[in-house]
Parts: C-alpha cells; structure tokens; sequence
DNA sequence: CGAAGCCTTGAGATTCCTCAACCCAGGTGG
DNA sequence: CCACCTGGGTTGAGGAATCTCAAGGCTTCG
C-alpha cells in the first residue's frame, strides 16, 4: 500500500475535477461542500489487486470512498468458511458498515484489482455532521442504501437457488457497473474468480462452476477474457425474479 | 393500527420519562435534544400483533422507533417464498432500511407481538440533522450497528449449517433481549414460530423442526410455553463459532 | 364439536457438497 | 527452450444435507 498519487489524471488535486464525480452517476454538491470534502481528505490510498485494506478483528478507525477499482467484503467463520458480504465499485463509502468508532472492525475487505480510495479521518466526522448537514444527511443515505443492497443480497443467499443466485448477482453487478458508465459494447470488466462467485452466494466452488456453465450454455451470460456480457437481461432478469428499483443518483463523499 | 395512548404508564407524555430510555441500555441525550426529540415525534402507534407496518413495495414515508413487542423486516419473491431480514427489538430505528425519501419501501415489517412505535416524520428529518448533527451521527450509527447485524446473519444464512444456524439465532436474539434487561430467571419471551425461524435461517419448515429438537434433546436450549432458555449457553456459542463485541450503550431516538 | 394454527415425524426426492482428477495458460528458473 | 509450478477452470462420482410430500397430534377458539 502506497499513500501516493502518481497519476494526476486520475487523482485530481481538488475534488471539483473529480473524475468519478463527473461521471453523470452522482448529485452534485455546493462549491463550499466540495471544498470541504476536498479538506476533509487526508490522502489517497493506493491498494494492489489481492491486498487487504481492513483485516478482519483489527482496528479500523478509516473511512474510504473507492475512487477506482473493485473491491468486496465479507466475514469468515473460524475454520475458514468464508461469505463475500458485498462487492464495492468506484463512488461506495467505505467504513460504515459496523459500529463504527469502535475501532475493531468485524469484517475485513480485500481488493479485487488494483483499487484507488481517497482516504477520511474519523475524527472529522463530527465536523462534517456539525457543519455541513446536508453531507451528514447523504452519509446516512448511503448507509441506508447500502443496507437495502445488503437486504437483497440475503434474500439471495437464504431463498433463491443456485441458478437463481448466480443470475441475481450477473445482473446486479451488470446494472451496477453501468450505471457508472463501465460497460463498453455490452461487456463490463468482470474481476471475480469462481472462488469468489461461491463465496459471495454461499455456494460451493464446484457447484457455482457447473451452475455458471449450465447458464451459459443457456446463452443467459458470456464470460471470457475477464470480461461479462449478459445476451439475455431479459431471461436472466426473469430466473432470478429480479427486482429494483431503477438506479439514481447517489451522494458520493 | 391505531393512534393513541391508552396506557400512560408505558407511553410517557414526554421523553425524558420514557420508560425504555431508563433501561440502561441506551445513551444518554442532553435535555435540549429530548426536548427537540419530544417534539419531533409525531404520535404513538399500536399495532397489533400479525398485524403489518409496512407493506412490500408500497410507500412508506415514515421512522418509527419501536418502543415495545418485536417485529421483523422480510422480503419476498413472487412465489411466496420469505427471507426475514432481521427481528426489531425495543429501541430499533425502523426506517433507515432502504433508499430513503424515495417513498417505495423494498422490504415488509410485520408485527410479532403488539407492538406500540414512536412516529417521526421524515420530513422533519432535515432539521433534525441541521439543528442537531450529534443526533443525526446517533441515526447513522444506528444505520451502521444495523448493517453490522445484517452481516452476522448473511454470514449465518451463507455458511453456517442448520445446527449453527440455529445455535445462532438463538444467543443472538437471547444477548440482545438480555441487554435490555428482558431476561428473566434465565429465560426471555419468544414469541417466534417455527416458520419464523426458518424464514430468518434459509431453511425449510421441516428441517427446522428436526434441528431445533436436535439440540433441544442435546439440552442446548428449552423453549416452551413462548419462553426460551439456554441452559448451556457456552456450548451454542461453542457450535456457532459466535463472536460477537460487547454490547454497549447505543443511542435512542 | 369442528376448524385453524402450530408442532412433529417418516419417507423419498433433490439439491448441493466433497473428493478426486484433469486441463489450460502464464510465470519462473534451470 | 523447456520443465515445472501455480492458479484458475472443468468434470464425474458418490455422499450428505436439506427439501417436499404426507400424515397425524395437540391446543385454542368460536
């Protein structure tokens, strides 16, 4: 882990030049919120594709928001079992997801490409909350945002089947991803192995392996060159019984 | 559902005399800020038990806190089958749980016992973080304890077995009961059916059972007459590899 | 007394898991 | 240049966990 900044284009010096901000994905704030984001920012932190930036059952006392790259979370069970508790693309805050200030985080979160955060104290909370409501609002709205991401995820795990799960979750990320404006011709970047797919649906690898080829074999996903593209939303959208309400604009920190 | 206050003992006329805020198991608030959450809150509603709070996919432009009973977020699919997201307890914020401000609500609360909440608009939720920012870091941390609740249970749902699951759900939901001084002679109401519990644990009605009288014959755990008890609560936590922080002190709207 | 809701149990079917190979591509060192 | 190793992905076979179907019991309530 680097706290660097080598590439200018992609870490803009102040927040207004934000790439991902201007991607059309986010609200737009007030100048005088900008440039209190852009204070509030301690650093950017540079983390490689495999490595850890939260260990589980170490203190954390950090907030992030992903500024590029794919990251998960999840939580392990003493003899290795392990679920993937959510995917974090470019724009999700990081930091949240426990009783914050504790200082001992319950989950770990892992970097599944190289990925690229602008760093917060937690100590600056406070100021954010006492100064600039507006922002403390959006953080909640994050939260909740990311709980209702969360609801669906364990609706997935706990009621639908293999094949159900593995369409639920092509598509959630598909529509994800393009929604920040990630897809290209039909295809987004797709960074999982199947290790993660299982660990993320609470299947078996072996199991995710043969459900995702039976799939694909139905036409319903490509997956080739680490790259996804879904033929079929359609179909795939009905397997899973999909639903969600249609993606807007969210705060970014 | 109905707006009143038939027993003044159990619905104080203002907060400062709340009978949950004595509990101990909550922060104390300065008296502005009880003052400014007496008037915020819009009026009491009671709702009987089986009875629905929030409807699947219909608006919902209100918090509560729930201030007596139990009751649980679910969602379902379009076939019927359930996932019960989590069991709210005395003193839960109810509300946080999705895209708040949209006004469709993605999940379904249902009432398990009585239950009697605290209203508050959510309109007056801006002022609340305006005029309050402590107040509303005490809601985001709400929303983040919550999260870290869903976690466990995806952790539970993804990975653990029907024993584990159950183990878990049992310490889970008998610590927090604890914690709010609802234990009583080791034991504390349970007003859960069977479905209930395999709803929340990703399991069918059947197996369920045949746990749930596995570990009782293993003396694990007594539930009769809608009370429980843990007779030997070191070996559920032991089958459960449960880790869990310490409960503290959390806020209360 | 009948009906409804919940709990219980058995039997057979299905899904999913574990174990064990094997393949392929990329990287590394001799 | 090649032999080897490693990290994915793929496949088959057998076993375990879980599900569905079916039936019956108990209690409560009208």
């Amino acid at each position: 882990m680097t706290i660097s900044c080598p590439d200018p284009g992609g870490c803009a010096p102040n927040c207004t030049a934000c790439g991902l901000r201007q991607s059309g994905a986010f609200t737009t704030l007030a100048p005088d919120q900008l440039a209190f984001i852009e204070h509030y920012r301690s650093g950017v932190l540079d983390v490689p594709a495999g490595g850890t930036l939260v260990h589980e059952q170490h203190p954390s006392g950090t907030l992030y928001t992903l500024y590029a790259g794919w990251a998960f979370r999840y939580k392990s069970l003493s003899d290795g079992r392990r679920q993937i508790l959510n995917f974090l693309l470019p724009g999700d805050l990081i930091g949240l997801q426990q009783e914050f200030g504790e200082g001992v985080a319950m989950h770990g979160i892992d970097a599944l490409t190289d990925i690229r955060l602008c760093v917060f104290p937690r100590a600056g909370l406070g100021t954010l909350f006492g100064q600039y409501p507006d922002l403390g609002y959006d953080v909640t709205w994050l939260a909740a945002r990311e709980q209702g991401m969360l609801d669906d995820h364990l609706l997935t795990v706990g009621r639908r089947t293999a094949a159900e799960r593995v369409a639920m979750l092509l598509m959630h990320l598909y529509r994800r991803l393009d929604r920040l404006g990630l897809a290209q011709d039909g295809s987004v970047e797709f960074p999982l192995t199947q290790q993660h797919i299982a660990d993320a649906l609470g299947l078996s690898l072996v199991h995710t392996n043969k459900t995702l080829r039976r799939l694909q074999r139905l036409g319903l996903h490509e997956l080739r060159g680490g790259r996804l593209s879904l033929p079929n939303p359609r179909a795939l959208v009905r397997l899973a019984d999909y639903y969600d309400a249609p993606l807007r604009r969210v705060p970014l920190l």
